[in-house]
RNA sequence: GGGUCAUUAGCUCAAUUGGCAGAGCAGGCGACUCUUAAUCGUCUGGUUGGGGGUUCGAUUCCCUCAUGGCCCA
């Protein structure tokens, strides 16, 4: 490793072993802390002239012969410190000379302000806690390289404040997610990762294999159809935050995990998770940023209720002027799309073709929240055909920033249709569409035994988080994203 | 998977037409008891991502591999 040799490590260690030598434990131990930087800061006033204990990271120094100031940094932010050899004495003072930028050190000190203003800590007397054996990255410009961001967060969360920001306000956004539905009466629930079919969803799964049972399994790639089971089992209002695998590309909206709201209301429908998808994000939006109106990207957005709904058909019509409701086959429906570049295949059907176009089309140009309802019937195998029109189902999906965000319906609990509609996805699978949807034969015995109607909701955890902290990428908000290892 | 741009000191970045690889920060040593991107002096630090080619000579031109960003599928 080239790194061992690099001389900027080698001075720390030996730094290191002399303060060993010296008696000192460069790697130390418990340090009950009274104060957070932010608290000596913010309570000035109560605290000037009294004793404090606090602890952090050096992060700057400015070292004046016998007396120094340095910047160390906690959860909170950033203080100064200042030390005096008088106030010390030598040996301590010696000890702190020897300190470097990326230490971890302990400081018991009384709060004054310098007199250019600054709120400080005037040591009595201080520990070295932990010392950092790497140099840090540098203190004014910080680590910009994207990739070493990636793959070594843990540097782009001590130097860039923006960072540690976007993921403190990730945090806050699940627990105001939890907090809503809490309230609602929701039980949230965890359901498993491994699956022996890759349900839920159309997308390529994980395969992995347990050794004693001798079975591959699936990691999941959808809550959906454990949850439904609990549906049957009379947990009426059930949601569960947790991760997901696709075995798919990489890009700024996809990461191989990634994180899924999904809930179920049982006796509700898919107008009910409508007002509860908008109610959701606003509500979100506000406890998290303070407001409904938002900028992602340079676009305005305002999230308040009721956001504009259109059926998929309006919405293709509107943008391409294409009315698929005066459309009556596949035939049609390809010449209609003709202009627009759109691979077919042979198991394209209308509702596909329908689908594609839109995803094509109309999507990206949903800036503003809008809700886009009754999807084709070929592409939402388990929500429940529309009465008054047997193509289509009771499906929505909400698009921000052109970018799907929500998908809800209500759920098909008709446990024959949906065998029908699961033998048509394997139909599909067999003609070649490998995205088509697997049997599920346990899943649809649970439908047998009754699972009363009900609506249930997808949200994408990333691209929310991504939306309200203004990330163009969803690697900017997951905070060790999938990367390629790297020899060396 | 395809296109495209990038990779130079621990970090952030320079380097003319192909002509001795530089700066700031960080670091070492020295000075300095209210500084804050502290200051002053001095010094160290490089397989220019890896490999190959063209050339008297390559950070620079060509090929290839690796990793990453962005766009597309």
């Amino acid at each position: 490793m080239d790194v061992d040799v690099n001389e900027l490590i080698l001075i720390r260690k030996q730094k290191m072993d002399e303060l060993c030598k010296a008696g000192y434990d460069p790697f130390g131990k418990r340090f009950p802390r009274t104060h957070l930087a932010q608290e000596i800061k913010d309570n000035f006033h109560k605290i000037e002239g009294k004793k404090v204990t606090i602890a952090g990271r050096i992060v700057s120094k400015r070292g004046h012969g016998k007396a120094s100031f340095v910047n160390i940094k906690d959860s909170t932010g950033v203080i100064q410190v200042y030390i005096r050899l008088d106030d010390v004495g030598e040996k301590s003072y010696e000890l702190f000379k020897k300190t470097d930028i990326g230490d971890i050190i302990g400081v018991k000190g009384t709060v004054f302000k310098t007199k250019v203003g600054e709120i400080t800590v005037q040591t009595q007397n201080f520990e070295l806690l932990t010392k950092s054996l790497r140099p840090l990255p540098e203190k004014w410009h910080g680590l910009k390289d994207v990739e070493l961001r990636y793959r070594k967060r843990y540097l782009d969360l001590l130097v860039n404040d923006d960072t540690r920001q976007i993921f403190i306000l990730r945090s806050k956004m699940v627990k105001a997610i939890r907090n809503f539905l809490d309230e609602r009466g929701f039980l949230e629930v965890e359901t498993p990762t491994m699956h022996t079919i890759a349900g839920g969803a159309v997308a390529r799964p994980f395969i992995t294999h347990h050794n004693t049972l001798d079975i591959d399994l699936y990691l999941r790639i959808a809550l959906e159809l454990h949850l439904k089971r609990l549906l049957v089992g009379g947990l009426e209002k059930v949601y569960e935050i947790g991760r997901i695998f696709r075995n798919e590309g990489i890009s700024t909206r996809h990461n191989p995990e990634f994180t899924m709201l999904e809930l179920y209301e049982a006796y509700a429908d898919y107008e009910d998770m409508m007002r509860l998808t908008e109610e959701m994000i606003s509500r979100v939006a506000v406890e998290t940023l303070g407001t409904e109106k938002i900028t992602y990207q340079g676009e305005q957005i305002d999230l308040t209720p009721p956001w504009p709904c259109l059926s998929m058909t309006e919405a293709v019509e509107k943008y391409t002027g294409i009315c698929f409701e005066s459309i009556e086959n596949v035939q049609q429906a390809r010449q209609a799309v003709a202009e627009y570049d759109i691979d077919f295949e042979v198991h394209d059907t209308k509702g596909k073709i329908l689908n594609e176009l839109f995803e094509r089309e109309v999507e990206p140009r949903l800036i503003k929240p809008t809700v886009i309802r009754d999807y084709p019937i070929e592409v939402s195998p388990l929500a429940k055909r529309k009465k008054e029109n047997p193509e289509l189902t009771y499906r929505f999906e909400a698009f921000i920033a052109g970018r799907e965000l929500a998908n809800a319906f209500s759920e098909l609990n008709d446990p024959i249709e949906q065998k029908e509609r699961f033998a048509e996805q394997l139909l599909r699978r067999k003609s070649g569409d490998d995205e088509a949807h697997m049997m599920d034969e346990d899943f649809i015995e649970a439908l047998e035994y009754g699972m009363p109607p009900a609506g249930g909701l997808g949200i994408g955890i990333d691209r929310l988080a991504m939306i309200l902290t203004d990330s163009p990428s969803i690697r900017d908000v997951i905070l060790f994203p999938t990367m390629r290892t790297r020899e060396k």
